[in-house]
DNA sequence: GCCACCCCTGACACTCAGTGCAGATGTATG
DNA sequence: CATACATCTGCACTGAGTGTCAGGGGTGGC
């Protein structure tokens, strides 16, 4: 089980040539300095094996991300009912950021390519549009029915898609050094705290309050009670036993 | 002051007639069955005369994004130390909205084209993703020196563009009826809320809380109290009215 | 009225990305 | 050895985008 198979995952050394002698050129002279033709050249190969392998000459810079989307779609509908949907998405950006940890040196290559180069910023956000897709797509089927639902999946795959790129880019603007995993982690917890799981709220005290307050969180054993100012004591104690579960 | 004067807004008919003569060939026969050719030969110019009013065929589906960005940028710019500055960027997305809710059959004509075109699709979050950016800048500003200040501006921006677009894109999709503001400031709200001034929280009765909410918000007259589980009542009750200013 | 000047426009030629097609090569199977 | 299949290569073609230059229609000075 070498190399045959039916695995479609069997990578050719050809790719892998290709990506090589690509980003080779791309370092030494320019992403736009190089054409198509420059790197088949390199490589020994014919132009026309360069457009099976990559639809485009942007994709010879992300060889990986469409394996890597499809793992996480993977993951995503893999979940079951057990698990807290913002966790899980939080978990999915993890393993994105798994991707880029594997070889700093390339990561951080291709960072400072995108950065100045337009074209492949705009095709990189493509690519990061459809894992943010990914994320609120799943979201929203755990939130479906619920008032403002895709609303609130569509903000939070948002969130989670930007503090996992703060994190990312940082990590990679200081070469790779540092821990990438406990920047994410941190970011992520940010997140997860604004928006994890629907606050245990302990109801609004003082007649109609003010629409749902998704940021309410509730972080194990702390109690987010929103009320009217204006309520009476009372009230508001009533509305706080009631939440504990002892009213 | 008819068309002279050195304002560099006066806009030549030319250009308009190019928008309107490649919108009328996109809608008929599709974007990418349009060459340039064709749409310069339906407006009766030279080729190289639709390059020099857009640096791509891209950008003629877009053709006021650049002074929209421009005005928004300008807004954001003067922004005084009195503007709350997640509202602030909350108003700055009304105003994108309002250049789509200008003329609502040309967005909604866009919205088709960009649907179903990935190139056109990848161009416009290009172009999103400016928009983000600048709101971004602005928020790293003003949060600069507290801890996570431009994780935090990341975040609210992210999630700022994704509520617009949300409401922006029911109201598109549903062929721009109904109230395209009611729809995005609804979104907002859930946006401003969830990130708003950061809260007028109590305080934490019973020890030491959880990591600070930045959800944790105020809205109006409405007052959040987070406590722990097991805190005794008197002890909330106390923190209760410290928190209203009456302890 | 005439000329110099300048900006806008159009036409041609060119590079390069991406595609379709036909043929060459290599390999496993009968 | 012959056949079927997959992979690679070369070639020709379309279309986007750019550099360059010549012509044309205004404007200001003489």
């Amino acid at each position: 089980m070498s190399s045959s198979s039916a695995v479609p995952a069997a990578k050719p050394p050809m790719r892998d040539a290709l990506v090589a002698a690509a980003f080779r050129l791309f370092l030494e002279r320019g992403y736009e300095q190089t054409t198509v033709d420059d790197i088949v050249a390199l490589a020994g190969v014919g132009r026309r094996s360069f457009f099976r392998y990559f639809p485009s000459k942007e994709d010879v810079v992300f060889p990986d991300h469409e394996r890597c989307l499809a793992d996480m779609t993977a993951f995503l509908a893999a979940s079951g009912a057990e698990h807290e949907p913002v966790r899980r998405v939080c978990d999915a950006a993890r393993m994105v950021l798994g991707m880029y940890a594997e070889n700093p040196t390339f990561s951080v290559q291709r960072y400072r390519l995108t950065r100045q180069v337009p074209g492949l910023r705009a095709y990189e956000l493509s690519v990061v549009w459809r894992y943010e897709r990914a994320l609120a797509a799943y979201l929203r089927g755990w939130f479906a029915g619920q008032p403002d639902g895709t609303l609130r999946a569509d903000v939070i795959a948002a969130a989670v898609v930007a503090a996992h790129n703060n994190a990312l880019r940082s990590w990679l603007r200081s070469d790779g050094a540092g821990d990438a995993g406990a920047a994410v982690d941190h970011a992520l917890g940010c997140v997860q705290r604004a928006f994890g799981r629907p606050a245990e709220v302990a109801g609004r005290a003082g007649g109609s309050g003010p629409a749902p307050l998704w940021g309410a969180g509730r972080a194990d054993d702390v109690v987010v009670l929103v009320s009217r100012r204006d309520a009476p004591v009372w009230q508001v104690v009533r509305e706080w036993e009631a939440a504990l579960g002892r009213g």
